[in-house]
DNA sequence: TACACGATTTACT
DNA sequence: GTAAATCGTGTAT
């Protein structure tokens, strides 16, 4: 069960290296209590979006908008949006206020209130399908905008430290779906736990 | 105001 | 494998 001693500060997330924290967050266990829900699982896929300089990011030149103005709140805030009409993506902000670096979750192992997730996920059959995708997780985590810009220290999303040696069992590679950031779109900013219960939708490999 | 498109998922040919 | 779903956002007019 959830231990609230062992929940991840948000100084932990003001770490400038999005890229070793994107890492590392591999193997942590996420939490949302949403509609009086308690649903979590274990993050087993991110990917990593390096600030003003990358041109997959939302803030790439120091884009600035009504959208992307949550990318440039300190490290530890939730950066949720809406795209293609229908999917929420949940990110991690990291690093300090004004340098919009963001870690978006793209797949989880579900651990805590399966039987939730699969209700919000329509009764998907397939198991390993029920979050290995960004708007799956959201989906499967009841995730919306109305968990945008909340700090992940509180009651309503947050993480925890797990207990898995990650070390060995990483996967980098491309992200998915940034062909528009042109040579930025081959960068290695992609992390994949190797885990029994986790297929990744978008990798061959695994 | 108008338009093109998206850090995706799902169903179907 | 391909395409539809579906609308907020960003940028141009």
């Amino acid at each position: 069960m959830t231990d609230i001693s062992n929940k991840i500060p948000l100084s932990f997330f003001e770490d400038k290296d999005v890229l070793a924290l994107a890492r590392s967050l591999l193997g942590k266990s996420i939490f949302t209590v949403i509609d009086g829900k308690l649903t979590g699982g274990i993050i087993t896929e991110t990917e990593a979006y390096a600030g003003i300089i990358d041109k997959a990011s939302h803030a790439y030149g120091g884009r600035r908008t009504k959208r992307t103005e949550t990318m440039y709140k300190p490290g530890g805030y939730s950066y949720v949006y809406f795209t293609y009409g229908m999917h929420h993506l949940f990110n991690i902000v990291t690093s300090r206020k004004d340098d919009p670096q963001a870690i978006l979750i793209r797949g989880i192992v579900p651990t805590e209130g399966l039987d939730i997730q699969l209700e919000r996920r329509n009764y998907i059959k397939n198991k390993f399908h029920i979050a290995n995708g960004p708007a799956k997780v959201c989906q499967a985590l009841g995730i919306t905008l109305e968990q945008n810009n909340i700090p992940l220290s509180g009651d309503v999303i947050w993480l925890q430290n797990g207990e898995l040696n990650t070390e060995k069992n990483i996967i980098t590679c491309p992200r998915v779906g940034v062909d528009y950031a042109g040579e930025d779109a081959l960068l290695p900013y992609r992390f994949i736990l190797s885990h029994p219960d986790y297929k990744s939708a978008k990798n061959p490999l695994i």
